[in-house]
RNA sequence: GGGGAGAUUCCCGAGCGGUCAAAGGGAGCAGACUGUAAAUCUGCCGCCGAUGUGCUUCGGAGGUUCGAAUCCUCCUCUCCCCA
């Protein structure tokens, strides 16, 4: 039983296609307000309801975002949908595409997504925990790292049902006194509920005044767009409740909030995350889109299937099945995963690649058929192999070049090296594979 | 404003004058086993063409000492208690 597929649900495939609609012109008064499409016809709110639950971790309240989309059925006015970005993270990877994909689906069912780039409370930082202070990104910088951003999000997100928008706009004109309005609007003691200043609070770290306003400038932009629905993940949730708060005390009837669930990285532990280098980055190459996927554990993909794809969840389950009967080796099942994921970004011929590479340099144990290739001065001089792994960017030093090789993880054109000192003569027109550990390989020239 | 505690290598966390490049755990890397899975086992895990009376590290700057992560002074940052 799962849910429908009204309309393409299909991820648009990366490249071309209009120019997104930016709003930065956009009027001063609310973009919620605006006239709703012309003739916008909705599919019964219970079936919009039911597609949108798919994957969520939590919807707050269930039966308002159900009223809303009533309401909005029955007034033909797309609901707003709002999420909010870090501006200076422009790198987006797998966990990311969890709630990108949720928005999608808001899309497919006619709403209005609002792509909400935190310029301004970029200065404050969210309050993670280890959260250091944030250099404060220029005008200009921002710009770019937005441009980046919509290079990567439209790959899953429609264009033409996105609205870009930076919150500067209006937190930038709030002003001290605007602050200290919002700020009292709400308490210290219930910003001491949320999870992350709880922690710190009793053990003792350092709290910075500072990070009180983060979940307050979030909230106060969803009263300035009028937010139906706020999404964000699981650990935004503190943030999206506030943001229902102070809506209600700004007089506006306070968003629904929609919580995906966190995806865990490549460690199968902890959440996916670029600092933690344990993410799968959806500009990566296939070839290392497809590799990561590969090395996931056997449990861990089963999440990637419900978070990462839009499979539906019985079909995912019947899948399970199979692998659990011994029907599907999973394996099998993985490269499935890999190839689709592959293909959501980079499109189903570098999927094709990608998974046929695979196999051939894992499977087959051959050489890839593009390697990096780095081109270096020939010389009378032989040079050092360690030595040549680090100008190669294959070891950090000399002696973890060294301990590499002692451990048996280099290999010269296919042969094992052992001998640390070994040295390979550098004459020009030479070319050898170089390859550490099983994954990296690099092709020197000289010239 | 007063009193107390603390800052150690990627992270946590021992060390409290030499035997400390610094215990232990985690992460990471390599190897074995595999399905480049997990689990497990083994090794490595500051730098240096290097097994050495070598170099740089223990918040920062000075000082005491033959010798300092360890002692003293000042500084910076953090936390706790009192006001």
């Amino acid at each position: 039983m799962g849910p429908g597929n009204p309309g393409k649900a299909r991820a648009r495939k990366g490249g071309g296609g209009s120019a997104p609609r930016v709003s930065r012109s956009a009027p001063a008064r609310p973009p919620a307000r605006r006239a709703p499409a012309a003739g916008q016809v909705f599919r019964p709110a219970q079936e919009q309801f039911e597609y949108l639950r798919k994957g969520a971790a939590e919807i707050i309240r269930a039966e308002e975002l159900l009223g809303k989309l009533e309401r909005s059925r029955a007034t033909g006015r797309p609901l707003t949908v709002k999420v909010g970005y870090d501006p200076s993270a422009p790198d987006l990877h797998l966990g990311h595409t969890v709630v990108l994909r949720k928005m999608k689906h808001f899309q497919d069912l006619g709403h209005r997504v609002v792509f909400l780039i935190g310029d301004f409370t970029g200065m404050i930082g969210d309050p993670t925990g280890q959260s250091k202070t944030r250099p404060v990104l220029t005008p200009n910088e921002v710009k770019v790292n937005a441009e980046t951003y919509r290079k990567q999000v439209f790959k899953i997100l429609d264009p033409e049902k996105t609205v870009v928008e930076f919150n500067s706009r209006w937190l930038g004109k709030l002003g001290a006194a605007g602050f200290i309005r919002l700020a009292s609007k709400y308490t210290v003691a219930r910003l001491l509920e949320r999870d992350d200043f709880a922690r710190r609070y009793r053990a003792g770290q350092p709290i910075g005044l500072h990070e009180f306003l983060y979940p307050l400038a979030q909230a106060y932009d969803s009263v300035a767009l009028h937010a139906d629905v706020e999404m964000g993940g699981t650990d935004q949730t503190f943030n999206l409740l506030v943001g229902r708060e102070v809506m209600r005390e700004y007089g506006q009837e306070p968003q629904v909030v929609l919580t995906m669930p966190l995806l865990e990285g490549l460690d199968g532990v902890e959440k996916m995350s670029k600092s933690l280098g344990n993410y799968v980055g959806i500009n990566e190459p296939p070839r290392e889109i497809y590799g990561k996927i590969m090395s996931i554990s056997d449990e861990l993909m089963w999440r990637y299937w419900t978070l990462c794809t839009d499979l539906a969840p019985a079909d995912i389950d019947a899948l399970r099945q199979r692998v659990q009967s011994g029907d599907l080796h999973p394996k099998q099942a993985k490269a499935d995963l890999a190839r689709r994921i592959v293909a959501d970004y980079h499109g189903e011929r570098a999927a094709e690649a990608a998974a046929a590479e695979f196999e051939k340099v894992f499977a087959r144990k051959e050489s890839p058929e593009e390697v990096r290739e780095v081109r270096l001065p020939s010389g009378p001089e032989p040079i050092w192999v360690p030595r040549l792994l680090v100008t190669l960017g294959l070891a950090k030093s000399n002696g973890e070049a060294r301990r590499l090789i002692q451990q048996g993880g280099v290999s010269l054109d296919g042969d094992r090296l052992s001998d640390p000192e070994r040295e390979i003569p550098a004459t020009a027109r030479a070319s050898h594979l170089v390859k550490v550990g099983k994954r990296h390989f690099v092709r020197v020239r000289f010239d």
